[in-house]
DNA sequence: GCTTGTTAGTTACAAACTTAACTATCAACA
DNA sequence: TGTTGATAGTTAAGTTTGTAACTAACAAGC
């Protein structure tokens, strides 16, 4: 490819950082405006509203996020009283983190959203390409 | 769907987000480490180089970055000797930013860099899916 | 028990981004 | 000419992130 035809439009990582930024603007409105929370605060609770009681560790591991930003989230959330730390007594420098019924409900609330969110997103591209695109994603992960 | 079978591996914004970011990572190492540049000084240089000289103004538009970004930007390529900003004489509030050598040196690499970096992808991928994954990004975008 | 090394989580400082003023200039028009 | 409003770009204040230390607790070997 020659210099004078390169396009940012064509360059897939741009492609990708431009839809991320737009998609991830339409959902994050809903915990930012709702609930005050940050990306990582509503990945956080996602972990304890999906899989039960977690540590940060844990969920750093799992959401592939520093243990500062987890460290962050879990106060904030904390400040809200989404949920819970219990320092474990055969491991004291472990919390088990579980969350509390606000926080179970901002869950509740923001899974439904976001599987409203994914609906529509799937009726717009087709659900033939909506699962196509998922797969590329995959990949590129 | 029920929210035990919700999972953020599902999640179009939340698979957008983490292949932004695994690519993302790629191509900027590249421009981080031989140049010391951020993602909005890539984007600019990329403007001046591939479209000449322009405004600040004219980038931020073209490139839908926010003026306060492209105005720091613009300062630290300057510190870099990578452009080069002069008044224009019939609205003063104006500067014509333009590349100088250095800074089309950059752009040339940084070009053939994004070029090669492109091929290899669509190699990875497949030319086919390759080019169906941009037409749906574009889409999303 | 006393090192030495490791681990979970927090704190501190600097870099980067966001948003809102602010400065300087221009344009329109009375 | 002088006032009013708009525009290009910068500066400033507050927020969020990234990186590196740091604290507290544990584990293994002596």
């Amino acid at each position: 490819m020659s210099h004078e035809d390169f396009e940012l439009a064509g360059f897939t990582p741009y492609l990708l950082n431009q839809a991320a930024e737009a998609q991830s603007l339409v959902f994050s409105k809903i915990y930012k405006d709702r609930y005050g929370m940050l990306r990582t605060e509503w990945r956080v609770l996602f972990h304890l509203g999906r899989y039960g009681e977690m540590t940060a560790k844990e969920i750093s591991e799992s959401a592939m996020i520093h243990k500062t930003k987890i460290s962050r989230a879990v106060r904030d959330l904390e400040v809200k009283r989404f949920l819970a730390r219990e320092v474990i007594e055969t491991d004291r420098r472990v919390e088990r983190l579980t969350l509390r019924p606000p926080g179970k409900d901002a869950f509740d609330y923001l899974v439904r959203a976001a599987a409203d969110y994914e609906d529509r997103l799937a009726a717009r591209l087709g659900s033939g390409e909506a699962q196509l695109l998922k797969r590329l994603l995959k990949k590129l992960g």
